[in-house]
DNA sequence: CTCACAGCTGCAAGCGCTTCCAAAAGTACA
DNA sequence: TGTACTTTTGGAAGCGCTTGCAGCTGTGAG
């Protein structure tokens, strides 16, 4: 492997010279700069990531924390990441702590503070204020998505905002028999979004002078097969049926739909289901939904991040709002006539 | 930050004496051990990263190359990946190059090539020889899961005999109506495998002397939005419906499922589906699928490379099958009876 | 009691760059 | 032609570890 040495010399240049005409930083007459290019780029050189890092302190290299990299929240945000760190010359390392609260302390201790990482993204990872402290006393800018960072700088969505929009939406069709299915207590732990949606449904419907009954609050793991589950116990049993479902997630909202149709009920005749989130499968069941463009949040990151690195501002703690878009398909109709007779 | 020298201050020992009681490598006395821990812990040190692996040659990272982190044959291995990584205490760089060739290109060699990694997970991407002998020429061990990767070690799973496997279910429970769902072209390009799972379907059928149609031979993009259009095609046109649909993934079959469920049919009674991956959605559908634990393949590509890395041999170049599973839930069954009346 | 050997330990030489500093070279103006 | 700068350059000191080598200590055998 051909070390700057080497290029120095093919070059007829110093080592000095070379390290600054191929970093682009310092002055280097123009001359010269295209001298050790080409011997550079003759003898195939890269530059030593760790010898550069060590000597420099800058690492290019953003690290990335998610609670998981199968839901599609998660994965989206992952792909807007990668992108963006990409094509910045960035390398991304990525910590996928499901496994809990040892694991993650564990990444937190034996990784991020390693000064392997110029930054961290942590997605939906509540992180105590301590933790945040302990990273920014090392400098190591953090942006959150989709998570409260105390004193971190965050991307976020206004998730009571668009869950009362979303209730209004199936109110103003008519509806008043409304269920919400939310996260799990244990999505609450860290996330601490599916108790801000269900406030922000319960809002709405206090607004419209509708009860919020308990019964039709049901909550699920976020996933298609979770909600799917809980929406059998919505639909099947004994309770009185809702006629629309507001479901904290996409995800939620499709497994919603899947048994409404085991049970035959139509949607949107029957029962009107609503998520957030733009999931791609939304156009397949012409789920309403309120698109929060996660890959475009993870660029956001990216970008606040590298603009704190590069640039000079310390990236103060931003919270910043990332807009949302409504999206009606076919899920949500006025609700069912009456079933009584009326004659 | 303190470093290793303040360590040895506080320790009473030298800086060669602590790296190695750290380290674990290398004779020191069990009290010279205990003293370095304890110092090191009191004042919280960690190792610098990049110092570590300029000195040793060592990285501790290996680089995970994907298509995508959104489906979920890629996020499964990437978790399975990721723990596997974790627990040995190396770090994941994660190349998500959805983005195409070009990208690929730069990938390899401004990332992969800068000793930055220690070996490279490659998954169903296809890399050239020459890509290949380049990595292995810097003794980055690299294997592949899921797709060919000529000189390198790979693990893969039998797709043709699978692929044979589920055609044969289908016909000993009375088929002979199998349309096949495959992937498009540009998959194609890239993994090798769908033309692998429809060849060893066209095999089945014609050991059990069944014809294949042109006209029931169809692809989609491996998703289930993609593979609901393709069916929606294949059984709302007016080609004679088929009584059963193989498909070469599980969210195609999904896909498949969810279309024919929009025209009426039950899935068994009127089409029986099949796919192959045990995807978390299969319970909900009821999918009969050949189950390939993804994640498994992850953590398995990782032990190799860890155990040519830390041991002694040079893993040479094994092809590893890996074995699947079949899962016989209820999306199939014996075919409808024929609709001509009988009298 | 001496010798050979093995286990420990510390010194110091890097690993391959970046960057400070001072010297060299080029520029503009008097 | 000389002065005062402004660019460009190269030397060399690290960045914070690992590890080869040699010295030192302690043990069992001769």
């Amino acid at each position: 492997m051909p070390g700057i040495k080497d290029v120095a010399e093919r070059a007829g240049l110093s080592i000095a010279t070379v390290s600054r005409a191929l970093s682009g930083k310092g002055h280097v007459s123009a001359r010269s700069r295209e001298r050790a290019q080409t011997a550079a780029a003759e003898l195939g050189f890269v530059l030593s990531y760790h010898a550069s890092s060590l000597a420099s302190g800058r690492n290019h290299n953003v690290g990335v924390v998610v609670p998981s990299v199968h839901r599609w929240f998660f994965s989206s945000v992952v792909e807007g990441v990668s992108a963006t760190l990409l094509d910045a010359g960035y390398d991304l390392t990525l910590y996928n702590v499901s496994e809990g609260q040892e694991r993650r302390h564990s990444v937190l201790n034996d990784f991020l503070l390693r000064k392997r990482v110029d930054a961290v993204i942590a997605v939906s990872l509540e992180l105590s204020e301590a933790e945040i402290q302990q990273l920014l006393a090392i400098h190591r800018p953090i942006v959150g998505i989709g998570g409260p960072l105390p004193g971190a700088s965050t991307i976020r969505i206004d998730d009571s905002g668009i869950a009362q929009a979303a209730a209004r939406h199936l109110i103003q069709l008519g509806h008043s028999k409304i269920a919400h299915m939310t996260g799990d207590a244990a999505y609450e732990q860290d996330f601490r979004l599916p108790g801000t949606r269900q406030a922000g449904f319960k809002k709405a419907m206090k607004d419209a002078g509708l009860a919020t009954r308990p019964e039709w609050q049901v909550s699920a793991d976020f996933t298609i097969q979770g909600a799917y589950a809980s929406a059998r116990q919505l639909l099947g049993g004994s309770v009185e049926r809702p006629t629309a479902v507001f479901a904290a997630s996409d995800e939620m909202a499709i497994g919603t739909i899947l048994a409404a149709r085991d049970f035959g009920l139509r949607v949107p005749d029957d029962l009107s289901v609503i998520g957030i989130d733009g999931h791609e499968l939304g156009g397949v069941f012409g789920l309403t939904t309120i698109d929060q463009d996660a890959r475009g949040q993870g660029a956001l990151a990216v970008r606040r991040l590298l603009a704190g690195l590069d640039g000079a501002g310390d990236a103060d703690a931003a919270d910043t709002e990332y807009p949302t878009r409504f999206v009606i398909r076919s899920s949500t109709a006025v609700p069912p006539v009456d079933t009584v007779p009326l004659h």
